[in-house]
Parts: structure tokens; C-alpha cells; sequence
DNA sequence: TTGAAAGCGATACCAC
DNA sequence: GTGGTATCGCTTTCAA
């Protein structure tokens, strides 16, 4: 199938004047005499010409587009972080060209891959949760492809991030069911080697500690791909529960693994926050509407992509080596609702 | 900021031979000896070669790319659609390019127009429940733009289309509300412009006339966007719940008019199913711990995505102009929960 | 087996 | 004001 759109050469061939003319009349260049303007506008639109911007890319050496690396979109807060880089960036005129890894690896290095090299000007980036090794992003970045890194980072490379203040989610999350009187605080997260994972630990263990409570570390749940697998999420949960020591309140990071652990347990007929309290970090706009409605931590998702798109484009559009890095932090919001409801109140 | 990778000019200079047997040997051309290609490939793995896509896309008349149009990725139904779509063009090392309306038809105009001409091999879009005239994609698929319709199509244009039976899933769930004892069935759906408005009001409208039932058609309430602002739902629910005869039951089109109207009743304090029965379509993971848990009608997503895509790339990669186009029709899912208890239960 | 050169579409420098 | 032409990086005849 072919799909033979008219070119420049069209233009100058039927109007006979040269491609030069029309290029630069089309690009309403003071050159170019008004009456010659208007023949080849006119004949422009009338034969729906349009640029091809293959061509334009190559000429310009830049391609108006941007890569973004994520998850999942099936995730809300994901599809809010690529709303908030969309608005940015159609307003500059930039496409945006979206993969997923689904947590892997592989996927991410494919994903790169095949996004890089000339055809993107950008890459924006969380990473997968499998990622240790981050030289496939470190080499493109040495060789001068601007990258923001959001959400899931890297302290491998020197460039700009935007992040959650993921120590203040663990912590406000963590405090509040330590506030409504829950003693026995488990929590299930993504596996340790990414950032957001230490981070809101951190919080969560900074909580416990200011009230002088240990971790029991048989309390720690990691899901090797941030509860992708359902399984991942029922094993956690099985061994929690079989505990002789059982947890009272569970602590869940990734909308994931919050909703799974919510499903699972009404699935297993466990009563929240009756038997279990369960508090965790979703974006979905049903957490109102959840039974019971879900004490969460929110993360304002659409800013940090607006940030990263537009820490993104200052890179692109800077016209010098950019030396000086910055790391935005934004707040959390810590929404409470029944499934972290004070124990006496039950 | 600039990025200078090499090329294969680079290649050819450093190796001392020329371009075009680098680009040969590069392509594993038979024409070329063992040892030069070993020659340059070596030289090309040590210094990371990578082809220059836009160069190819150039020469070859083709990006690999596809583009996709849907209303918002933040609904559930498009991120899975995507999915597919995804799972699909990425074996065939197709990338892809995601844009959102957010229900706008004034962004569905520029959206195509930035997606199109050359720099596009095919077209997948799902039509802004504001779209009412299709003539800039009738022009691009007369110049032979490859493009294949899903969810919300259109009849102007002869091509490929892939849809959910969505009378049957009107059917399926007003069908469900009768048997269930409920006889005062009001519909909250999208503008009836949009295809699968009507498809799915005569699936209702079939399933009330074949007991009998006439349809009051101040029970019948259009969201102007689908529900895309929460004013519209809002207002919708007031004019039922005001009206003498009030409706003992809401069938919601939309994951975004269903879930919304189940916040704005919970928020009115309503009883679901005690006051009002609720039955939508929705795709989200969360329906079996909503409060109340949702009956709703399950599109399979994933598998329209993938057929869209499939039938884009077919014709894209079609040697012959294709004049024979089908419409696929995939059946959706009823899942019965508890929002449409029988009244005799209550 | 290798290389020269044309060409994909648009741009921009330099002549005229 | 207008036109010729080299150029972006790669592919592909056609000659050698």
C-alpha cells in the first residue's frame, strides 16, 4: 500500500519555479515576493501539501519527539505522569512515543533500544523493577541524549529527576496506623533494588523506630516484579498470615500491590480494617468507592510528568552543555478513610 | 545539546573502504566477504553503531510506526486496548505512538495531523465522543493512510474495524437488571453520535421492548463527553433522582460514567442495590472490591487491541491495494456481582 | 567483491 | 527575488 503525498518538488514542478522558492515561500521567508507567497500557499492547500517531517527530522537533526519509558499504563499513576508529559509536551510541539516493560528488564533494554538513536530527542524514565544495571541508559547518556529519570531512579547517572517524597509517604502512611493504634505493621513492596522502594521504607522504619518499635524483618515483604504476578502478592500474603505472631495492618507501596492485597483479602474473607488495616499507595480515583474506601497515599502524578517534561525539554532546548543537575522532590497527600480506622472505634 | 553518533560514513573512513559496502555488510549482503563484514561489524559493535532510523524511514518510504488515537489512557478499557495493540507491533518491529482526545474533537484534529503524512504508516483511532464529521480521515485514507477503526467507529469510511458486541452488551446487562426484578431502568451513556451509544441503547431498548416495557425517555440521559467532567454525571443523576416516577435501577455506559456515578450515589448517601441498582460497563481490575461490588459488562480489551492491530499491519504491509474489509465483532462479559442484587433479596 | 553515485524530501548557503 | 546545489544518513542500482 502506498500513500503518495505531494512534495515540495510537486509544488515547484507545477508551478514552475524551483524547490527553493517554494520552500522558502511556504516558510513565509522575507526572500520570497508576497505574490509568489500566495501562488504557493494557495497551491499548498488546495493540493493538501504537507511537510515531511522524515525529511525535516533529518535535515534538522532532530526528530520532535520524546520517548517515555514506564511499567505499565494499565497503572493509574502512570497514566496520570503520561498525561502531565503529554500537556507539556504537545504544547511544544513534541510528540511523545510511550513503552512499557512490564517490569522487565529485557523489556527495558529493547525498549531503549529501539526508541534510541536519533529518532527521539529525549527519553523520560522510570525504571523496571528487574533494573540493576543501568549502563545501557548511561551509555546513551554519554553520548548526549538528554534523560529525566522520574519516579523509579538511578543515582548512577548525573541528570535530572523528579521523585515523590517517598520518605514521607512510608512515614505518614506508617504513622497513621501506628495513630489508630495498630502495633504490628507489615509491609509489601517492590524488591529493594529500586529507589522508591528504599525510600518509603525508610519512612516506614523512621516511624516505627520514633515510637520505639522494632522491625521484625519476617514483616518485609518484597514482590520480585512489584506485584505484576498475583501470586507474587499471595505468597506475601499466605506467609503473613501464617505467622504465629500475626501482622494487624499491612502497609502496601504501588497501586499494584495495594489493590491486589485489597482483593486478596476480601477474596480470603479476612475483614479490613477489622482483622487487617490496610493502607497503600494508590492514584486510582476509585479508592473512595473501594470497600472499605482506602486509606492511601497519593502521588500528584500529572505534576511530575509536567516537571519531568519540562526539566526534559530545558535539556533538549538548552543551547549548551547543561552541567548543573537538579532533583525535584514533590509532596505526597496521605487521604484517610475506613480501611485505617482507629482500633478502638471497632 | 547534541548527540553525534556514527554513522556510516564514519565507518567507511575509519575502515578505509566505502559506504556502500559498509551499508552491505552492515545488512549482511551476499555480495560482501566474510572478512569485510567481519571487519566492519567489529568496528561497528566496538564504536555502538546504530543505524539511523529517520535516515531509513527516509529512504525507505516507511517508519515503522503506527499511530494510535484513543479519548484517555487513564481508562482502563484504552490502556488494555493499548496493550494489545502494543503486544502486537512490537513483535513486528512496529513502534507506536500514542495520542489522547480527552473526548475533544478540536484534539482529534491535531492529533491526526501531527500523527500523519509519512510520518505514520498506519492509523488506529477510537473516535472523540465529540467527533461528528470524519472528513480529515476520510482525506487521509483516500491518500491511502492505512487506517483501522475500533470501539467507536465510523460507517463513512470502508476499512477495517474491530468492535465489541455492544448490543449485546446493552442486552446483556439491562436483561440482567429485569430479571433481577428491576422495572424502572434509566441509561446514563455518551452522545448518540458516537457509535457504540447507539449500539448499545438498542441492546437496552430490545431487551425492555421484549418484555413489553416502553422506555420513558426522561430515563435516557447523554453525557456530552462521556462523562469526561463530573458535572455531567452529577447532573444527569439529579434529573433522575428528581423525577416523580424515580428509576429503581442506572445502566452506566463508560468506565468513566460508571464509576463516577457510583461515587456521586455514594456520596448522596444512595443505596446500591437497596435504593438504586447499578449495572456498567467498566474494565477495571477493582469491580469485586467496590462497595457495593459492580455487575458490570467486561470488553475484551487486550484482544481488541491486538485484532486492530493485526489488521492494521496487514494492511500496511499488503502489496496489493486491499478493497475487501471486515468488521470484527467480539463478544463482551457479563459479570454478575452484587450492585444488581434481586429486589426479592433485599 | 567492492565502489560510485543517485535519490528519499526538505533546508540553506551562495550565486545570479 | 529567485534558483542551483550540497547536505542530512542510508539504501540500492549499476559499473568496475
Amino acid at each position: 500500500m502506498n500513500f503518495n503525498p505531494i512534495t515540495i518538488r510537486d509544488i515547484a514542478k507545477a508551478l514552475g519555479i524551483s524547490v527553493s522558492t517554494v520552500s522558502k515561500a511556504l516558510r513565509d521567508s522575507y526572500e520570497i515576493s508576497d505574490k509568489t507567497k500566495k501562488l504557493v500557499n494557495d497551491y499548498a492547500e488546495q493540493n493538501n501539501y504537507r511537510p515531511n517531517p522524515i525529511a525535516q527530522s533529518l535535515k534538522k537533526g532532530h526528530s520532535k519527539s520524546i520517548g517515555i519509558v514506564v511499567s505499565t499504563i494499565e497503572n493509574q499513576f502512570f497514566s496520570q505522569v503520561i498525561n502531565g508529559i503529554e500537556s507539556v509536551a504537545y504544547q511544544a510541539g513534541f510528540n511523545v512515543i510511550i513503552t512499557q516493560t512490564h517490569e522487565s528488564y529485557e523489556m527495558e533494554l529493547k525498549n531503549v533500544e529501539q526508541l534510541t538513536h536519533h529518532a527521539l530527542d529525549g527519553l523520560l524514565i522510570s525504571l523496571s523493577t528487574e533494573t540493576k544495571d543501568v549502563s545501557h541508559l548511561k551509555h546513551l547518556h554519554q553520548q548526549g541524549l538528554p534523560i529525566v529519570f522520574f519516579d523509579r531512579i538511578t543515582n548512577e547517572i548525573e541528570t535530572h529527576k523528579v521523585i515523590a517524597d517517598n520518605f514521607k509517604g512510608g512515614y505518614d502512611a506508617t504513622r497513621q496506623l501506628l495513630n489508630a493504634g495498630y502495633k504490628k505493621i507489615a509491609h509489601i513492596t517492590s524488591p529493594p533494588n529500586i529507589s522508591i522502594t528504599s525510600e518509603r521504607f525508610a519512612g516506614y522504619e523512621h516511624a516505627l523506630k520514633e515510637v520505639g518499635m522494632d522491625i521484625p524483618s519476617a514483616y518485609i515483604k518484597h514482590c520480585a516484579h512489584g506485584g505484576r504476578d498475583m501470586s507474587e502478592i499471595e505468597n506475601a500474603l499466605n506467609e503473613l498470615l501464617s505467622l504465629k505472631d500475626k501482622p494487624d495492618a499491612i502497609f502496601t507501596t504501588s497501586d499494584r500491590i495495594t489493590t491486589t492485597t485489597l482483593y486478596l483479602l476480601t477474596k480470603m474473607g479476612i475483614k479490613i480494617p477489622d482483622d487487617i488495616a490496610l493502607v497503600g499507595y494508590t492514584n486510582t480515583t476509585l479508592a473512595d468507592v473501594l470497600n472499605p474506601p482506602l486509606t492511601s497515599v497519593y502521588q500528584p502524578a500529572f505534576e511530575m510528568g509536567r516537571k519531568a517534561a519540562e526539566m526534559l525539554l530545558s535539556l533538549i532546548l538548552s543551547k549548551h552543555p547543561v552541567t548543573e543537575f537538579e532533583t525535584i522532590t514533590l509532596p505526597t497527600q496521605l487521604f484517610v478513610r475506613r480501611s485505617t480506622l482507629p482500633k478502638k472505634a471497632l
